[in-house]
DNA sequence: CCTTAATCGAGACGGTACGTCAGGTCTTTTT
DNA sequence: AAAAAGACCTGACGTACCGTCTCGATTAAGG
C-alpha cells in the first residue's frame, strides 16, 4: 500500500547536493525569463547550472516540476527576506474595500512584472494542461493565496460588513476571476483602476441586506 | 504595405485541397483528445490525415495554428448543424437571470464535456504562454462570445434591470473570470447550481441603485 | 516469407543522398585513423561529416557496419583507381613461391600502414565479437582475398607445382593465419623476410610427392 | 625509476579484500558469458558482485584488464585442479605428430566450448583493438602456450624428426596460426579432422632434407 | 481539351532535444 | 584504510520531431 510506484527506487536524499539544487533553479528561473519557456530545456538548464542532466532527472519529473520548485523556492525566499514567519495575510485595517485594493493592486503590479510574468504564465499554461502538475501548481501555490482571501472575508462577516450569508470561497472568485482572466487572456489592460472598479462593484453584491 | 512578409511567396489558395483540409482538422482534434496536447505532433496529425508534412506546413505556422483553425471549424459547422446564421446570441426572455443562467449552465456542461475540454485547454493553454496565438485565440474564440454577454447586459440596463452606471465589460467578467478560474485550475467541480450562485450573486451588485 | 524484420520499414534507397554517403565514409574513416576506433563514435563521425545522426542510424546498424561499408569503399575505389576491372588477383609467372611471397609482401606492407592498420584491426576485432558483423566482414573482404590464393594453387597444381593431393584451402591457410596471427597479436614484427621464409616453408610440404 | 605513474597513490594490496576479488572475477565471467561482452559493464559486475563500483576501479583500469585477470585465475585454478605444478606442456611420446595432434584437438575442442569461447573472444578482440592489452593478453596468455610448442618443437629437431634448420617459431605459427584464422573469423568449421590435416601438412614442410 | 504549373503524398535531410545508460570521480558511512 | 553505496558531471547512445528540401503523380486553371 506504501509503494505505489513500481519505478526507479526513489534517490537518497539525505545525499542531495543543495550546490546543485539552487543552481538548477537559478538557472531555469533565468532562462523562462530570458527566452520562454518554449524554448526553455532541461538540456539547457544543465548546462548553466553546471550540473548534469541526470541530477535533474533524478529529482525531477518534467521541465514543468523543475520550473514549479524553482519558483516555490524563490516565493520561499521572497518571503523570509521580506516578512517574518507566515506573512502576506491580507491586512485588516477594518476597512475591507481598501484591503482588497490594496492587495488586488498588488496583484496587478506582479502580473505587469515580467520577471514574475513569465514563469507564472509558464507553469499556469502547462499546469492548464497537465493535470498532475495543475494540482501541484494549485495545492502549493494557488489555494493558500485564496485562503488569505477567506480568511479576510470571514472577518469582515464577523465584523458586519459582509453578508453573513454570502460564500466567502464565491466571494474570492469574483475577485481574482476576472483578474486572471484578463491576465491570461491578455483581452484588456491591467490597471489599479481596474482593480478598485473590480473590488466597489464585487462588494456591493456583498454588502449585508438591508 | 499589404505584403508584409517577404518571405515564402503564398501559396494559390483557390488551388487548395479542400479534402487535405478537412482530413487535417479531423486528425487533429482526434488526436488531441486522444493523447493530449502535448503528444500530438504536426508528424501524427499529418500520418493521420493521409497527407504530406509540407501541405501543412504550407498553410500553418505551427501545431497550435491548426488546432486553433480546426477548432473555429468545429465551432462553425457546429453553429450551423444547430442553429441557423448569426445564433448563438444570449436569449432575451426578459428574465436576465434566467438568461444567465441558462448560457452559464450551458457553458459548464462545455467545460464539462471532454470532447471540448481537450482542445479547448490545449488552446488556451498555449495562448497564455504563445502572446501571437493568444491575440488570434481571443479574437476569434473569446472575444465573440464575450460579445454577447456585453450585448445582452446592455440590453438589461436599457431594461431598467441593471444599473446604467454599471460597466457591461466588467460585469461579464465578474460572470465569466470565476468561471474561467475553476475550469482552468480545476479548483472546485463545475456544477450547474455553481453557474446559478454566481449569477445571483453578481446580479446583486448590478441591481439598479435606489 | 520474404519478410522476415518487423522493423522500421526500410527506407527508399532511390531518394538516397550519395553526398552524405561519402562524406559519411570519409568521415569515420578519418576519424578513426585519428583517434582510434574505440573513440570514434557515430555522432562524432555525424559532426564530422556534416550529416544528421539519423541519417547515420537510417541507413547502418551500427558504427562497425558504418565502418565496414567505409573500407569496403576505400578499397574498391583504391582497386578503381589502380587496376582495371577484377584486378588482385594473384600474378602467375609460373613461379609459385615468387609469386607468393610478391603477394604476402604486399600484404605485410599494408599491415604496417597505419591507414590500412587501423580500421582493419577494427573491424576484425568486432568482427570476432559480434558474429553478424563478423559473417559481413568474411563475405566480403575476407573471402574474396582467400579466393585468390585458391585458384593461383590450382593453378600451381595444374602446372605440377604442388602435389594434386594437398587441399588449396588448407594451404592457404597455412600461409595467411601465421601472418594474421603476427599482426593481430603483435608477437613479432611483420617483415619481408619473414613472409619470404613462411612461403618457403610451406611450399616443402606443398611438394609433389616423389 | 620505480613509480611510473605518479598518479593515484597505489592502494594498500596487503588490505584487499580477496572475498571482493573472488566475486568480481565470477561476475565478470558470469555476465560476459550470459550477456556477451560488449552488454558488460563495470556497474554490471559490480552489482551482481555486490562491491561498490570503485573497489573496481581502484584494482583495475578497464573493463578488460578485470575480465583478462579472472580469465587468468581461471586458468589457473583449472590448471592446479586438474594437473599438477607446471603441467601443460605438450606431452613428448616420441611421435611428435601424434602429440601435436593431441594438442590441437584440445585447442579445437576449447574453441568449440563456449565458456571458454566468449571471454577469450573478448579478449582477443579487445588487445587487436588495444595495444596495452593485447601485450599483457600476449604475455600472461599467448607465449606462454606458444612456449610449449617452441620446446616440443626443439625437441623433435634433436630428436631427428624435424629439419634442424627450420625455425621452431616460425614452425608453431604454422599450426597455431591457421586455427585461430579459422576460430577467429569463422570461416569454416574447426574439426578434429582439421587439426589432423593441418598437423600432417605442416610436418611434411618441416621433415629433415634428404 | 490540353497543356502546364502548383499542390499533393511521401519521406530523406540537417538539426535539436529527448530521456537513458555507463564511465570514472568523489563523498559518506560502515566494517 | 578499504569497502559498499550511490550521487555527481560527463558524454554518447538511439529515438522522436522539427521545419526544409526534393521527388514523381495528380489535378485544376487558363490558354
Amino acid at each position: 500500500m506504501s509503494e505505489p510506484r513500481p519505478a526507479k527506487a526513489a534517490p537518497d536524499a539525505s545525499r542531495r547536493s543543495e550546490r546543485s539544487r539552487r543552481a538548477i533553479f537559478d538557472a531555469a528561473l533565468a532562462l523562462v525569463s530570458e527566452t520562454g519557456y518554449a524554448k526553455t530545456t532541461i538540456e539547457g538548464i544543465a548546462a548553466r547550472a553546471g550540473v548534469g542532466k541526470q541530477t535533474i532527472y533524478r529529482w525531477w519529473p518534467s521541465k514543468a516540476a523543475v520550473l514549479l520548485d524553482a519558483f516555490l523556492d524563490l516565493a520561499a525566499r521572497a518571503n523570509e527576506a521580506l516578512g517574518g514567519d507566515a506573512q502576506s495575510e491580507i491586512p485588516d485595517t477594518g476597512d475591507l474595500a481598501a484591503d482588497l485594493k490594496y492587495v488586488l493592486r498588488a496583484t496587478v503590479d506582479e502580473m505587469n512584472d515580467p520577471a514574475f510574468d513569465a514563469p507564472s504564465r509558464a507553469l499556469a499554461a502547462e499546469g492548464i494542461v497537465d493535470p498532475e502538475l495543475g494540482a501541484r501548481f494549485t495545492e502549493a501555490l494557488l489555494e493558500p493565496q485564496l485562503g488569505y482571501y477567506v480568511r479576510r472575508i470571514q472577518a469582515a462577516q464577523a465584523a458586519g460588513d459582509v453578508d453573513p450569508d454570502a460564500d466567502p470561497r464565491l466571494a474570492l472568485e469574483l475577485l481574482v476571476g476576472p483578474l486572471h482572466h484578463r491576465w491570461l487572456h491578455r483581452t484588456l489592460p491591467l490597471t489599479h483602476a481596474y482593480a478598485d472598479d473590480l473590488v466597489d462593484l464585487v462588494l456591493r453584491g456583498l454588502a449585508p441586506r438591508a
